[in-house]
DNA sequence: CCAACTATTTGAAACATTTCAATCCTCGCG
DNA sequence: CGCGAGGATTGAAATGTTTCAAATAGTTGG
């Protein structure tokens, strides 16, 4: 039985093939891809004719091998579908494609154990970095692969007490920001609807909220009550309200990021309950949707382009392991942008 | 002088440093990695001692060496800060982790030159399979590469004419729906903030606009008024309004995604033009903050998640080169979302 | 106690590169 | 005419796996 089936099967052609086919050894074809500044100009030609005659394509996996040193770096975000990430990854990609290495993109859908097997991957492939935001709170394991010569730059999550790069932006101020904003506003029931106190950046905001209202002079058992969300999505936001003693309960919902405040926001108007009216309501993040919202949102603006750039910045000189680097901390800082949902007059325009 | 500097220089550690550590062949390791029941449970044990004792990472290059295929499939979108994208990611992940492989995102952002530099290079690194959506409007390139062997499928890109497998929304019938809805409306003159036309979703919606407005005994040249943006962001959907002639032009809006239609109402509520009142506006895509803008905004919905996922399925029997299977496509139909932006009582509720 | 198996283990080839010491030319110069 | 310099090219080692035929050890039946 002939194989009509399979008429592409014949081997891939390496190197050898191309030599072979030039006059010349592997050696040279090797330096006509790499220093062709070595090659004499009329071999040059001919190789790289036998090259584009034979449809040579050079082999990564073989060629790293040798070299060394992958040209792929890992991003490990903790929930593709969050527009946060969507806003932040343009950063790092740009940056990336500059040095023109590969973004292999994991998540790690909140779940330790997935984040562990995506970096055992990412290990074995030798990547020379990876930027990560991860998803417990325990971070020795990434120490551990710094260690093991792997630059590591944490995303949006400080790294202070740790050895590792961080690029972040102060979550506990902008905590403080939304609440003292409440505030300000003559509310004094405030719900939060956060994630889960694991995640450091609910943590971080929540803290900044009780600075917030422990500046004003009162107490924060009192003041705040706390719903915890299992998930940070629209979804979510919109059920956290019935755990939530609407009518009598609190003033103002502080939410810990605009994609639960969106859910908030559907959530109160199917229940009749005005915005901001009867309820104002804040988020986190300022992503691109938040002022065309309805009402426009009130919201925590961070430089998210800007975080993603200086990670994969930070990447790069901790994957290089420059002497003189150790470890170094960004930290960007959040600014309040007011409007609609809160009630107030608005500082600066809707956009 | 002593490199003190350099503590952590040695040698990565390779499988025969393993085998000398537990007294075996290099063989009776790989054994162990790949084909663990060939082993006795005593050296397994041995072995998987030394294993972990060494901290011993396998090297996925020379894996791949040998083996031929990689774990990784390129994923390449136009623009990854779009939340289209967002959506589809999701259902696209969840299908490769899955089949435990790598997802490596390269974003084209609009540039053919760039898109066949990442194909270059995916091409390199032996991927199984890539799920592109193209920059332009040749696809021969890529048919090229499939014949090469490399796993490919257009995403939210018909593929009938060529020889790919696809998995799209049917967008001229969205264009139909949206078209007939603002017909029914009442709408005479419509304005279509559309990108560029060499962009195949974009000149599909805009044939199936044409079609609604002819259905309807009309004619397109007189009714439809194109603006074409360069890029498909809120600031160009803004910017684009210069460009129509706003009070005596059209009285509906139809922008080719959402991601448009938010900064064309942006730019209405600046201008003082009342939505829906003054000006219908809908988008398309229905993306997940559509419907809490401000007029909730109606659109086309797709089914994104699905969408995603059916691309990866495909492209996993595409890669395998399972005989039988020759190229296929997948059509979704598109769904008319309304809300308040075009001022229709709403047939469904908000959300 | 030996033959015939079976279950393990081994050793070396193969994979496609890069790198580098060694060789080969070709000139220019004495 | 011979020699050295220096550019161009070569050939082979090295990289870390997998695979597979062959060797070895262990077991059972006669």
């Amino acid at each position: 039985m002939t194989d009509i089936h399979k008429p592409a099967e014949r081997r891939r052609l390496s190197m050898v093939d191309v030599a072979a086919h030039a006059g010349v050894s592997v050696g040279t074809v090797s330096n006509v891809l790499n220093r062709p500044e070595l090659v004499a100009k009329p071999t040059l030609r001919r190789v790289r004719a036998s090259i584009k005659a034979l449809g040579f394509v050079p082999n990564a996996p073989a060629r790293q091998l040798r070299g060394g040193a992958s040209r792929s770096v890992g991003v490990m975000v903790r929930d593709i579908g969050n527009p946060f990430f969507t806003e932040v990854l343009p950063g790092i990609e740009t940056r990336l494609s500059q040095e023109e290495l590969l973004l292999v993109l994991c998540s790690s859908s909140d779940s330790v154990e997935k984040e562990a097997y995506y970096l055992q991957i990412l290990e074995q492939h030798r990547v020379p970095g990876i930027l990560i935001t991860p998803a417990g709170d325990d971070i020795s394991h990434l120490v551990e692969l710094r260690r093991r010569g792997i630059g590591m730059v944490l995303l949006d999550r400080p790294g202070a007490d740790s050895q590792l790069c961080a690029v972040a932006v102060d979550n506990v101020r902008g905590g403080e920001l939304a609440g003292a904003h409440l505030l300000s506003l003559g509310h004094r029931r405030i719900g939060f609807l956060n994630g889960p106190s694991i995640v450091r950046q609910c943590a971080d905001r929540r803290k900044g909220l009780d600075n917030a209202v422990r500046a004003a002079g009162l107490d924060p058992g009192e003041v705040v009550t706390e719903v915890t969300l299992p998930a940070l999505t629209p979804r979510e936001g919109e059920a956290a309200l019935e755990r939530l003693p609407l009518r009598a309960g609190p003033t103002a919902l502080f939410c810990v990021n605009d994609t639960v405040a969106l859910g908030a926001l559907r959530g109160l108007e199917q229940r009749g309950i005005g915005v901001p009216h009867d309820m104002a309501v804040m988020g986190y993040d300022d992503v691109e949707f938040a002022a065309a919202l309805s009402p426009s949102l009130t919201s925590i603006r961070q430089p998210k382009h800007q975080l993603g750039h200086a990670a994969a910045e930070l990447l790069l000189t901790d994957s290089r392991g420059d002497a003189g680097h150790w470890h170094q901390e960004i930290v960007f800082q959040p600014e309040l942008i007011i409007r609609v949902s809160t009630g107030a007059s608005p500082s600066r325009p809707g956009r």
